[in-house]
RNA sequence: GCCUUGGUGGCGGAACUGGUAGACGCGCUGGAUUCAAAAUCCAGUGUCUUCGGACGUGAGGGUUCGAUUCCCUCCCAAGGUACCA
């Protein structure tokens, strides 16, 4: 009988659903092992490939706990609010919830195919309202609470308030706004209701706050950094500016320490924990505070210090503005020579000296248009302007200019920098380019050609009370310096900053949020959830709101405790609602915890599930999440711990983070002529609607020459055929430019190259030749339609190829149905494992799939003749004692796969497999004492088969709980080894000596061969190596 | 730019704390079976070679009796870089 993998596979995925084979009970007598994998985002594409690879490699180690005999748990549900649908509902107009959905039936549909133990019965889906009811409530709590350093965790606002109320803030320690003023309790008691809350608003872990996005005016939408190419929206090519904008921030800072704490204590990989540590950024160092000089008196020759004292000293009736820097170098701050500012900076504006402003305001603007990214990533262009206002230098009193530069980022520390040219790079070639004084101040060093930066071997010269002294005194003294003339302290400071929450977004979570007299209201939990309002249209308004805007029911009703018309507000009892959605991330930093108890109403989860599950054992997903869901679910994690709702403040013991399986993007290539001068080197560019748009074959692309970039190409002999194409589709080069006659200059043909990918079911098979009728046709290049192509020399149109993630977005996903249909989940399961080791990212190719399934024929095989339906027969052969090769060969399988799963080296269990089966196959080994163990261990990866041969064999129950064998190392004992002998360390020949003997009759032995001697040819070793068990080298 | 990971035959990869480089599978070559094909089975398959052997794990250097493994410098690719999920 042959392996018939369709009907097997149906017939135990039915199996399994009907009994609830996998159905996990909050109360047991077993060890309970909770097993998780990050779930989906559902998209339209289907689940790809990479999808499965994390979630076989969970269901591998679920299987093999539940073989060990622990009570598990492997829940999946889905991350189903996003950005994807929501574009594909601005496109199409088609509910999100309705895509939402058919996409999850599709994704469920793929899942249930590849056999996974999932305990279906808990399943949550983020944009479910049942769900984010529990999100809401998440939001409420951290808005109620406030975080106290003095007990070092959350408190209820109420503890906060009542301190407040007695004695005002002077003794309050607490995470809060930079900008949070100082009061009395009198002066607390006796403001009004609005003012009380404003100032709760700087002390909520959820707050309000004006925060820095990427505005783009023609889409009227906040763009994510991704959603931006070279500086365009990537949609439309719309100019996007930064922009300032009222948010809703979460006060993750608060937790910036305990976050960086609290790595030691979790067996996540190494990478993960440093990028979170980067991430928190924590650095010790100093803030330091610089007076702004006035602009009159900065300027005036005379007396330039004294007036400035006296103006400090002035400074509680007039107080100069104060410009704070954080600097991890307080010892060189006698090397200052100059500040900058972040262009964003507040006091630009304020300082800035008439002369200067125009120049400022230039650079202001044209940084606005650059990302943060771009910025961080740029450092060989230097660029900065003067403001022309002058600080001073805390110690010394002497004038620093102020300069504002686009390498200083606003978010990051104080948006401004002290620079100190001879001990920072960065700083040294700022004061190169602009000319600017650079003061020596460390003893024999020498830095006319690059700055001092090293902290190891530093000696302080020229700075006054420093002179002498090592980094570290030198950086204790400033501080304490800078303390007691008040211009400075010790500071930690931190990378991190708070988490932006909201989203001008329509398909997300809705706040629990109205506002009174403009200030934010939490609805009550009995009224949650509150759900997404209907609306016409997905886009933000035309007045710029975001698309809750477009709503019609959407004010919040405080009497009747229920969403109303618009046309009621009154700001009486009917209120307008926020109409900002939550990020993605809202749904997924609590999800692991819901899955514990996923239909309780009443609460998020019962104190007896959470007190059963605890947290999450293993915890398998990308990490690309690594400094997104994985850091702010540990700060919700931290959070429901302080406020005593969860047991462990870490929701994950132990992390693996799978690799990528990525996929092979195609990009096709259209050239926009245009018109250059060939002496200033300017491009006219464009023009494309005078001609078919043209696209070149991705190897004539290598044909043109590169010249000055990107822009620039010239004609060469070899890129003549490129030029002739072009030229002939263009009938009069003259209407691609405008010049007058009369210049002097000479004009050649260029043009641009435009790149764009394309969907890789628009190639031929599995080459990278484009169909072009697909291309044409498609409603995606509909533009393209009467596109002329200039072919490869086989006559066909190769497109460019680039390996990258796989991604719907980057059009490049391979489905898992062809090849489940074509060779079985079994199957599937194996190869993903097998393609390579689970952590590193690895191609898809499905070459090698034949590989696997033969393996399994192969398995059916060797189980044939004990499961035939010639019951005498089966009997006769199932009774035979195992050999000693059996037992050798099963008990080495054991050992090998078990450490394999154990290190989650899924890869090399495959292969040991394939050797088991090869060997037992050779061995015609028909026991069922070696056929029922490899069953067993076989069924992690390839249930559906493993389920089959095991009721074949003649169990009437599932597999899913059979003890795992037991290795016993006295079925491996050997008495002899083949040695490798070495001569200088490459290996010459192998010689049989008996494991038991000693290292001096070893080298007798091998010195004494002919071989050896062969090799030697004379010479006498100066050296033999013997290492028992292990391997020989002479050398000589 | 910065942080992280990786680079081994034609391809995916193996080699566990430094000890036989290329397990296992794909592909390829030859053979058996077959009217033929598919499927299956058997043998071979890193490169060069004067058939003794020599070389070989991105490049160059170092440590070591011995390096894919440890150290230094460099090159290339992928992921992340705060509103994709």
């Amino acid at each position: 009988m042959n392996y018939d993998f369709r009907e097997i596979e149906a017939k135990w995925q039915k199996y399994w659903a009907e009994n609830e084979t996998f159905k996990a009970f909050s109360d047991s007598d077993k060890p309970k092992f909770y097993a998780l994998s990050m779930f989906p985002y559902p998209s339209g594409a289907g689940l790809h490939v990479g999808h499965p690879l994390g979630y076989i490699a969970t269901d591998i180690y679920s299987r093999y706990k539940r073989h060990k005999g622990f009570n598990v748990l492997h829940p999946m549900g889905y991350d189903s609010f996003g950005l994807p649908a929501e574009q594909y509902a601005i496109q199409t107009g088609q509910h999100p919830a309705i895509t939402t959905e058919n996409n999850i039936n599709r994704y469920r549909e793929q899942l249930d195919q590849l056999g996974f133990s999932f305990d279906w019965s808990r399943e949550v889906r983020t944009s479910n309202p049942q769900y984010y009811k529990w999100t809401q409530w998440i939001f409420i709590q951290l808005f109620n609470s406030w975080y106290n350093k003095k007990s070092d965790k959350a408190e209820n606002i109420s503890s906060l308030t009542s301190i407040f109320e007695k004695e005002g803030n002077a003794n309050v320690e607490a995470a809060c706004d930079d900008d949070t003023p100082s009061f009395d309790a009198a002066t607390w008691n006796a403001y009004s209701e609005k003012e009380k809350q404003q100032i709760l608003l700087k002390y909520r872990l959820t707050y309000l706050a004006d925060t820095e996005v990427n505005w783009c005016p023609a889409l009227g939408t906040v763009l994510a950094n991704d959603e931006i190419v070279n500086g365009v929206s990537e949609r439309g090519g719309h100019p996007v500016v930064r922009k300032k904008m009222t948010q809703w921030s979460m006060r993750i800072t608060a937790y910036a320490q305990r976050l960086l704490d609290g790595l030691d204590k979790i067996d996540w990989p190494q990478p993960l924990k440093d990028s979170q540590a980067n991430w928190i950024g924590r650095s010790v160092g100093a803030s330091v505070t610089f007076n702004v000089l006035d602009a009159e008196r900065s300027r005036s020759d005379q007396d330039v210090t004294s007036s400035a004292v006296e103006k400090s000293q002035e400074s509680v009736i007039n107080p100069p503005y104060q410009i704070e820097v954080f600097t991890t170098r307080p010892d060189t701050i006698f090397g200052v020579s100059f500040m900058t500012l972040a262009p964003e900076h507040e006091l630009v504006a304020k300082i800035t000296t008439p002369e200067q402003k125009v120049e400022v305001d230039a650079y202001v603007e044209a940084t606005a248009k650059r990302s943060e990214r771009d910025r961080m990533a740029d450092v060989k262009t230097i660029s900065g302007v003067f403001t022309g206002a002058y600080a001073e230098h805390p110690f010394t009193k002497e004038p620093i200019p102020i300069w504002i530069g686009d390498y200083v980022l606003a978010s990051y520390g104080t948006g401004a920098v002290m620079a100190v040219p001879c001990g920072d790079q960065r700083d040294y070639d700022f004061a190169k380019h602009y000319n600017i004084a650079i003061p020596n101040i460390f003893e024999g060093v020498d830095i006319s050609e690059e700055a001092f930066a090293d902290k190891e071997t530093t000696v302080i010269a020229n700075s006054d009370f420093l002179n002498g002294l090592s980094y570290k005194d030198a950086m204790k003294k400033a501080i304490a310096e800078l303390e007691k003339i008040g211009h400075g302290e010790g500071k930690v400071n931190y990378r991190l900053r708070d988490a932006v929450f909201s989203r001008q977004r329509y398909w997300g979570e809705p706040f629990p949020v109205y506002y009174v007299d403009d200030m934010p209201q939490m609805i009550d939990l009995e009224h949650l959830p509150l759900q997404l309002p209907e609306v016409e249209k997905y886009l933000p308004t035309e007045t710029g709101e975001p698309p809750l805007g477009n709503a019609t029911e959407w004010a919040w009703d405080v009497k009747q405790c229920t969403v109303v018309n618009n046309q009621l507000i009154d700001y009486k009892t009917v209120f307008p609602l926020e109409l900002n959605t939550m990020p993605g991330w809202a749904g997924s930093s609590q999800y692991f915890n819901r899955y514990m108890d996923p239909r309780n109403d009443e609460a998020i989860f019962s104190p007896e599930a959470i007190n059963y599950w605890q947290d999450v054992d293993l915890y398998i997903g990308g990490s690309e999440h690594a400094t997104g869901h994985l850091l702010y679910s540990r700060f919700w994690q931290k959070f429901m711990f302080d406020m005593g709702y969860v047991p462990k403040d870490e929701f994950a013991q132990k992390l693996i983070n799978q690799g990528m399986i990525t996929g092979t993007s195609a990009f096709v290539f259209q050239i926009i002529p245009g018109i250059r001068r060939k002496i200033e080197k300017n491009n006219f560019i464009g023009k494309g609607s005078l001609f078919s748009p043209l696209f070149i074959s991705a190897e004539k692309v290598d044909l043109l020459e590169e010249e000055h970039g990107k822009l620039g190409y010239v004609e060469a002999d070899k890129s003549k055929v490129v030029f002739d194409f072009i030229r002939e589709r263009i009938e009069d080069l003259s209407k691609f430019n405008f010049y007058d006659e009369s210049e002097k200059v000479e004009y050649e043909l260029n043009f641009k190259i435009l790149r764009h990918r394309v969907p890789i079911d628009m190639l031929k098979g599995t080459s990278d030749i484009l169909e072009i009728e697909k291309f044409k046709d498609s409603s995606m290049y509909s533009s393209y339609s009467d596109a002329e192509f200039l072919f490869n020399d086989d006559g066909e149109y190769e497109t460019h190829r680039e390996v990258e993630k796989m991604s719907k977005s980057k059009y490049n996903v391979v489905n898992p149905d062809a090849i489940c249909e074509e060779y079985g989940a079994d199957s599937l399961r194996l190869y993903e494992m097998f393609l390579g080791p689970l952590e590193q990212s690895k191609p898809w190719n499905t070459a090698g799939i034949t590989g696997v399934h033969s393996f399994l024929k192969k398995l059916w095989k060797l189980y044939s003749p004990v499961i035939d339906s010639d019951a005498e027969r089966s009997r006769s052969v199932t009774e035979a004692e195992p050999t000693a090769e059996n037992l050798k060969t099963l008990h080495k399988t054991i050992k090998k796969v078990e450490e394999d799963i154990e290190n989650f080296s899924f890869n090399t269990s495959v292969s040991t497999f394939m050797i088991c089966v090869n060997e037992l196959t050779t061995q015609k080994c028909t026991s069922k004492a070696i056929l029922e163990p490899l069953a067993i261990l076989v069924s992690p990866y390839a249930p559906h088969i493993a389920e089959e041969l095991w009721s074949r064999l003649g169990h009437s129950e599932s597999i899913a709980e059979a003890p795992f064998p037991k290795f016993e190392e006295k079925y491996l004992v050997e008495s002899s080894k083949e040695y490798p002998i070495s001569f200088n360390g490459k290996m010459r020949f192998k010689l049989e000596l008996p494991l038991d003997m000693s290292k001096e009759d070893i080298e007798a032995a091998v010195l004494a061969h002919e071989k050896t001697k062969e090799q030697l040819q004379g010479r006498e070793p100066k050296k033999v190596i013997v290492v028992p068990g292990k391997i020989v080298n002479i050398v000589g």
